[in-house]
DNA sequence: GATGAATGAGGATTCATTCAT
DNA sequence: AATGAATGAATCCTCATTCAT
């Protein structure tokens, strides 16, 4: 049994490509994008020479664009299956945690997306953040508590706002609150927080490990 | 008897120093440190040299720090006085709602400032932003609802992205839903989505307007 | 039997090479050999990669000088007999200015290499253009007018400034008398301008169709 | 008696601007647009960074089109008056002649730049050269000769490839006669070929120093 | 206090070219 | 014979900054 010659080269050719991706995500989470010089991605990439990257890339905002496709692809694929019920909508919030902390340039890489508001990065921006942002809507569906149809696009972008800054801000908030964010122990805490917030937002419709009410 | 230079001077000359920060303050809540050029700022201002602003400010750092100082000390200046009972915090909120409203670049400026993390701003940021936490964590109070103390940070940081975090995506927000977000409609709905957020965060204390139950 | 691979080869895989002397002729007549790049001149020629011109010619400059070398063979060609009666260079000029409407970079391309000074560029032009100044200068013959034996250069010079740069500098005179050069009825008009001007430059010694003379 | 401050200044601080001018007519007439580096245009001014040339001129093709313009317009200049008689004529075409042999770089730049035919250089070259020619046409009145009124244009343009083809491809020619083209005696030939060779295309009304009639 | 000029360093991008396949 | 990848050097241009006026 031979491994098919085409799943060779999609697993050794591509590599340059996504090692560029890589880098430059890392890059561009950290510094944004006006922050970060093409040279600096080469370095970190390994290549010797910024040359190699317009071999792969266009050009710098090419590259950016598909830095961001990747990191939002990848979210959206998290949430293939629609959410109904509290205990989906748990799961939901436990998968994207796992996924946020495993992946941690991702948060602040679409933080900095929104903020951005450079005439070419805009159009781009929005086009890619709109579906993530449907995905959430639905995914949300009839809340309880006592938001009205007309509430949950804000609800919506408050629990964008609620986990992603979360995990965005991580870097700062280890400063000012002289912890590391990223120790288990503060992973499960924010894991707890997150769902207890989600848990009071929705009015006690029972998102937490518990039920509230009998 | 003639006027005295110095109160002269406080309020004429100072013009420029101060159109410096106005401009500098919209084009760095845009675009970011490294997104926004001397040269931009200088013509933003109506100035027609960049010569001039290193009449004012020794550098581009010392610029960008000039405008987060002062965007940060007029918001620690909103709190004076301590939120001890729910309505108080509730005055609080609004102040700081009405306030965003009115300066629309400071939420992108500090959320900007946060994610921020190349090494010469880091310190600066943090030493800035550092005061104002400990001072939203003093407003909370001993917050009600399901939380243990330990868990205050983590809600006072909730608050921070919830609140600002709506105002500094405003631009984003706007695009997605096809909304004007600064509308007087829009504004209000905002501002009772953040009441009513905290309160349901708080358990259910009674921050908004009316309590929720007799 | 089969055809000789040889034979073959020299008609079909031909197409490549000639494609690229063709694809580089035009480039370089209109931008001239600084203002053209490799990569330009392989898409031009059909080729997804600049790496292909290598295998046909050893650089740019080879390639560069290959264009020129066909264009300036084949302008030799044109002319095998030497002349030495009036109708024998009236034949002559017909020759070449239908070559020269056939072939509209041609006159371009030479122009722009007499011209170029560039030091690598300046010996291959001089050595290509020498012959071709020897033959022209051949088919003065003893010009009648008023031109002494030491005139001649100069004169034969003139002949070429008078129609090389008359095709040459055809796009330009277009726009500038709003008219296409290339239409039959201005070809024609060039054609006989040409040839009166040079009977009145050999003074009257009969080059036109009619002899002036009875 | 002071000489007047606007006097000084503008025989001052212009030096810069000028010497650029200067620099990069030089290198523009040898090489052409694409030929030439601002990097290399800077060292020949004699500035030690390129990043001045952009104090003063927006960007290359600005420059280029500056350069442009003051050869023109010193062109344009020469022939304020109308040339009704061929003595005027006469005078005019030893003006341009004494003209060209001090401005060697000019009949090279203005060939070159009716060559050009790079898109974004096409229109600013042509908006140039028309009133120039416009103002040949006009010099060369009712022609004698053989010439209708319809060949006028070609004429016009006839004279101008034989006269600044001469200069232009003094370089080219000297290589191929073996003769400095700058020496006085080639510049009497060539004042003298080119008064003839009028003389001849309009038909014998006497060009020359002397009447051709006893 | 404001400006024009100058400049070293660095920005993104393209160049011609080579090499393995 | 053709191509994808890589690369050093160069391209144009902008950066933040300084200095004399």
């Amino acid at each position: 049994m031979r491994a098919p010659a085409a799943a060779t080269r999609s697993r050794e050719t591509p590599a340059t490509r996504d090692l560029i991706l890589d880098a430059a995500e890392r890059r561009f989470a950290e510094r944004g994008f006006a922050g970060v010089s093409m040279r600096e991605i080469a370095a970190e990439t390994g290549l010797r020479n910024q040359a190699s990257l317009y071999h792969h890339f266009r050009d710098k905002q090419a590259l950016y664009e598909a830095v961001l496709t990747r990191g939002v692809d990848a979210l959206q694929a998290l949430f293939t299956e629609p959410a109904g019920d509290p205990a989906a909508l748990d799961a939901h919030l436990d998968r994207l945690v796992d996924y946020l902390v495993e992946h941690p340039h991702l948060p602040r890489l679409i933080q900095r997306a929104g903020l951005d508001d450079s005439r070419h990065l805009r159009t781009a921006v929005r086009q890619l953040l709109r579906p993530l942002y449907a995905q959430g809507l639905a995914l949300l569906g009839d809340a309880g508590g006592p938001w009205e149809p007309a509430d949950l696009p804000y609800l919506a972008a408050g629990f964008y706002h609620l986990i992603f800054g979360y995990f965005a801000d991580a870097a700062l908030f280890a400063a000012v609150l002289d912890e590391d964010l990223h120790s288990p122990a503060a992973v499960a805490r924010q894991r707890r927080f997150v769902k207890t917030a989600a848990a009071q937002l929705l009015g006690g419709r029972g998102l937490g490990p518990r039920p509230r009410r009998a």
